[in-house]
Formats: C-alpha cells, sequence, structure tokens
DNA sequence: TGAAGTTTAA
C-alpha cells in the first residue's frame, strides 16, 4: 500500500490556479482529471463567479481517491500567490512571471526542506547547508511565519540565515523567533535567543520583553513572567510605569486578575501607577464578571485622584452587556453623561451589538440613531457590527447591502469585514456568495486569516465539495495561514460525517506530525469509523499517531 | 492582538 501522502510531485507542470491542486496526480492514470484539464481552460469565464467554483461544484457528487492527493501544505509548487490575483483571474490559465516570484521560489524550495520533521534545530542547519540564496528580512520574516507553529525548523533557519554572509537579523526577525519559541513554550530555548540578543548588544526592546512576558502568562508561568519584568534592568532597561502595565495587562488577559491584582499591589509602592494601570484592572475584573471587584478597583483610582474616563465606564457596560443587564447599562450610561464622560463610538458599538446578539434588533438600531444623534461617526467595526446583526436577523440582502455603503461611504472594509460576511453567507449555505467576498478580499489589501476560512471549510466539507476544500487549504498555506487545533478537528471530523476517511486521515496524521494533540472523542471517533469500513491499515497507522500523541501530552505535562 | 468594540458555539 502507498503512504499517504508520500508521493513525488513534478515541478511546475501546471500553472494555472486550480491545477495546482491536482500537481500530484498523474494525469494518464486518471482520466477524469484529464478530462479537468482541458474542461478547466475551456471554462467561460464570468466575472461574478470564480470559475473554479463553478467547476468545483458541477463534481460535488464524484469521489475521488484521496490517495492520490497530497496536502497542499506538502506540495512542492502551489501556484496560489497572494498579490497576483487579479492577473491570474484575468488570465486564467497561466499566471506571469515576476520578478518577486524568483524570491518566492526561493521561499518555497527553503520550505520544502523544512517541512520534513527534524529532531533538532541542528539537523535543520545541516540539511540547508548546501543552499545558498539571497537571504534578506523579507525572505526572513515569510519563512519565520509559515513556520511560526513549528519552532525546530523555524530555529534551525533563523541560525543558518543568521550565519550566511553579508546578512545579520534584524531586532525584528529577533522578536519573531522570540515569540515562536515562547509560543511552543520552549521558554529555556527562548531565554538563550535573549541572552544572545543581550550580547549582541542594542537588540532587546520593549518589544522582546513584552513579547517573553505575554508568553510567559499565557503558559500560566505567572511567576516567571513577574520574574521576567523584575530582572529587566540587568537587559538595561527601565522598570517603568509602561512596562508594569504590560505585565499587568498580560496576567489580566491570560485570566488572572487575582494575579495582577497581587502585583500590582505589591510594584505600586516603587513604580508609580497611572489612570491606564487603573483601566486595565477594571478591565480585567469586568472580563472576569467580578462587578463588585471592579467597582471598587474605580474608587481607589480615584483616590489616586484619576478620574474614571470613556474607557473606565466602557468596560464596565460591556460586563453589563454580556450579563444582558440593559437596565443597568442605561444606568451607566447615564452616569458617565452625568460625570462629563459622553459614551463614544466604542461605547455604543458594544451597546448596539449586544443588543443584535439577544435578537433585539429593534433596539440595537435605536442605539445605532442615538449614537448618530450624539454625533460619534460610524467607523469600520460599526458597519461591521451591523452585518453581523442583519445577517443574524435574516436579512442577509441587507446585510450584503451594508458592505456598498461602506465603500460608497469611503470607510474602508477590513478582515474582520469580510470575515463576517463569508461566514453569514456560509451561514446561509450561500456559498457562492461567499467565495465572491473571498476573492474581492484578494482584491482589497486584507490579508485572510483562520476566521476567513473556517466556515468556509465547514460547508465544503458538508457539501462534499473536496475539491474546493483542498483549494482552501492551499490558499490559505499561500498565504501563511497555518491550520490550528480546532480547523483540523473541523476538518477530521467533518470529512468523516461525510465518508471521505482516506483524505480525514491525511488531515489527522498531519495534525498529529505537526504537534496538536487531537481530543480524545476525535481518535475514538476516527478509529471506529475505520474500524466498521474494516480499513485496517488505515486503522493500526491512527492507532500509532494516537500513542505519539499521548507521549506528547506526557512530555508537556 | 494587547487600554475599551466588530468574526465563533449545538
Amino acid at each position: 500500500m502507498r503512504l499517504w501522502g508520500l508521493h513525488k510531485i513534478a515541478r511546475h507542470h501546471h500553472q494555472s490556479l486550480l491545477a495546482s491542486l491536482f500537481v500530484n496526480s498523474r494525469p494518464q492514470k486518471i482520466p477524469a482529471l484529464c478530462n479537468f484539464h482541458r474542461n478547466f481552460c475551456n471554462v467561460s469565464y464570468s466575472p461574478e463567479l470564480p470559475y473554479w467554483f463553478r467547476f468545483a461544484e458541477g463534481e460535488q457528487s464524484r469521489d475521488f481517491d484521496s490517495e492520490d492527493f497530497l496536502l497542499p501544505t506538502q506540495l512542492e509548487s502551489f501556484d496560489v500567490r497572494p498579490p497576483d490575483n487579479r492577473r491570474v483571474r484575468e488570465h486564467m490559465t497561466f499566471v506571469q512571471i515576476e520578478p518577486s516570484k524568483f524570491i518566492d521560489d526561493a521561499i518555497d524550495q527553503i520550505s520544502d526542506v523544512l517541512k520534513v520533521r527534524f529532531s533538532s534545530p541542528e539537523e535543520v542547519v545541516l540539511s540547508l547547508s548546501n543552499y545558498s540564496p539571497k537571504v534578506s528580512k523579507y525572505f526572513v520574516d515569510r519563512i519565520l511565519k509559515r513556520f511560526s507553529d513549528d519552532w525546530i525548523s523555524a530555529l534551525g533557519f533563523f541560525w543558518w540565515a543568521g550565519a550566511q554572509m553579508g546578512y545579520n537579523h534584524s531586532p525584528d526577525s529577533y522578536d519573531m523567533m522570540v515569540d515562536i519559541l515562547g509560543k511552543s513554550r520552549q521558554f529555556d530555548t527562548m531565554w538563550c535567543l535573549v541572552e544572545e540578543m543581550n550580547q549582541l548588544g542594542g537588540l532587546i526592546s520593549l518589544s522582546t520583553m513584552t513579547k517573553v512576558i505575554r508568553r510567559l502568562a499565557k503558559a500560566a508561568r505567572w511567576k516567571d513572567a513577574i520574574r521576567a519584568f523584575s530582572d529587566m534592568e540587568q537587559f538595561g532597561m527601565k522598570k517603568d510605569t509602561v512596562v508594569m502595565n504590560i505585565l499587568l495587562d498580560s496576567l489580566c488577559k491570560e485570566r488572572s486578575v487575582m494575579r495582577a491584582r497581587d502585583a500590582f499591589l505589591d510594584l505600586r509602592r516603587e513604580i508609580p501607577p497611572n489612570s491606564t494601570s487603573f483601566n486595565m484592572l477594571i478591565h480585567g475584573w469586568c472580563k472576569a464578571r467580578k462587578l463588585k471587584e471592579a467597582w471598587q478597583t474605580l474608587e481607589e483610582m480615584k483616590e489616586f485622584s484619576f478620574k474614571p474616563c470613556v474607557i473606565t465606564y466602557t468596560s464596565l457596560i460591556e460586563a453589563y452587556c454580556m450579563d444582558r443587564d440593559f437596565r443597568k447599562v442605561e444606568d451607566v450610561l447615564n452616569e458617565m453623561r452625568a460625570q462629563g464622560c459622553p459614551p463614544n463610538v466604542i461605547t455604543y458599538t458594544i451597546v448596539m451589538h449586544s443588543f443584535g446578539k439577544a435578537n433585539d434588533t429593534r433596539a440595537a438600531f435605536s442605539v445605532l440613531e442615538q449614537m448618530k444623534s450624539d454625533g460619534c461617526l460610524p467607523d469600520t467595526s460599526v458597519y461591521n457590527s451591523l452585518i453581523y446583526i442583519l445577517a443574524r436577523a435574516g436579512q442577509l440582502r441587507e446585510a450584503f447591502g451594508v458592505y456598498d455603503d461602506m465603500n460608497e461611504k469611503g470607510i474602508s472594509p477590513n478582515v474582520t469585514t469580510f470575515n463576517t460576511l463569508i461566514a453569514a453567507a456560509c451561514c446561509h449555505s450561500q456559498a457562492e456568495n461567499a467565495l465572491k467576498f473571498l476573492v474581492k478580499m484578494d482584491e482589497s489589501s486584507c490579508t485572510p486569516d483562520l476566521k476567513t476560512y473556517s466556515p468556509l471549510l465547514k460547508l465544503s466539507c458538508w457539501r462534499k465539495w473536496t475539491r474546493v476544500l483542498l483549494y482552501l487549504v492551499g490558499h490559505m498555506f499561500r498565504r501563511d495561514v497555518g491550520l490550528d487545533l480546532g480547523t483540523y478537528t473541523l476538518l477530521v471530523h467533518g470529512l468523516c460525517r461525510v465518508g471521505k476517511l482516506k483524505l480525514a486521515c491525511i488531515f489527522y496524521e498531519e495534525m498529529v506530525l505537526k504537534g496538536f494533540i487531537p481530543k480524545s472523542q476525535l481518535s475514538v471517533m476516527l478509529l471506529e469509523i475505520l474500524d466498521r469500513k474494516n480499513m485496517d491499515a488505515a486503522k493500526s497507522r491512527v492507532q500509532k499517531l494516537i500513542l505519539k500523541a499521548q507521549n506528547m501530552r506526557q512530555q508537556t505535562h
């Protein structure tokens, strides 16, 4: 039996967008794919509809052998280049060669090397020793971003690149590397790198320490986070209010207001707090739904002779909104006005949005009116919220209309705008519209993220549009959007449900190899189905992966 | 990501 996803593939034989999905399949072996290629070139281009989608739609009922596919993350060449889609769509069949293509090719070449699972960064350096592309900051940052959840490859590459003639890492790239190590909880290695930055001199900045502190707090290493702050002076940095606030904020955001408060009580004797310090704490209490403590902190704030501001009150309002306590919301709004501190766009957005969430569309709109009559100019977030509220109320057409409105009024959409639109369309099974927005997004300056794709992926699973699904995964890879645990889970689960077991296994395998630990429910489900279908080879392979995942779990705890 | 808001939950 052939191993999943391990076929060698030829480089560059197809230049077309969709054809890249099939790079791995050998046309002479699979007639359907030959037809595909021929059909593809003759498909008439309709500007409204992504052409690849039309094709995929016609194919929805046909199954194919997923053994003939590689995950796009394993493909050598996958021609969906981010900034250049307009030209691709005009010409449809061929991507023109750009000067930047050479850099992109070099990036791909190095990526191919890095995709192998190495057991140490040293091994990575060794494997890269035969390569000598021209290294630049752009180059390094692209690779680091792409491998941001694979610290071994990232670090090995980082060392290798730093050793190239005529190239020195920028402080920025160092910070990225520090962040990657922190994200994968390689704290010893992270500290070594920070030490190196210190020795080289002048590389450690506030942003470095911010990353260190936030990552430690996120990993529940609160004491270490506080220690990192206390030891900052040995890196030649001042412990001032700004940094203390970063510490407080990190602790608050990681669901540990109590610790933030303790640290605050401890530190405020040596470092004078400012109103930001108090606002952060109040926000922390609000997020933890400890309204009493929030109000207490507000009193303390006054004792320190800081006046509560819009931000202070807005945090409290948000907390009451989460409780759907709209009477209290009104009280705080009135208090704000009485204090000469009127609500702003953000305050109103929060209130409007939570009325929308509570399915009270009318109330939401009356907040919008109030906001306008108070002279607040609606911004992108307000429009985004409106789109969400309308879509939630089933008024999809109106929601899409808001998008047109924005463009007319010169308010630029952002990632969230597109994500909301795409999610709304998917939610109402309007795949075509969802994909249209994805294309529009490519034309705009917004870079998609995971949230852009997850509703689309979910829908493609549902509809059994395997090709669309694979296309999307390739699209993600090209834009350096990595799959996370949730997305892998969604894919494996969805694919199992519609009976695409081999493909589900491929994703499952990649998930484990990337170091994600699947929830046991997922593994059990996959095994059960494989068992029922008598897919013994697949089953034993999955069992091995489960063992591997269990070992990983033990290592991290 | 990071002083407050907009995307995601049966």
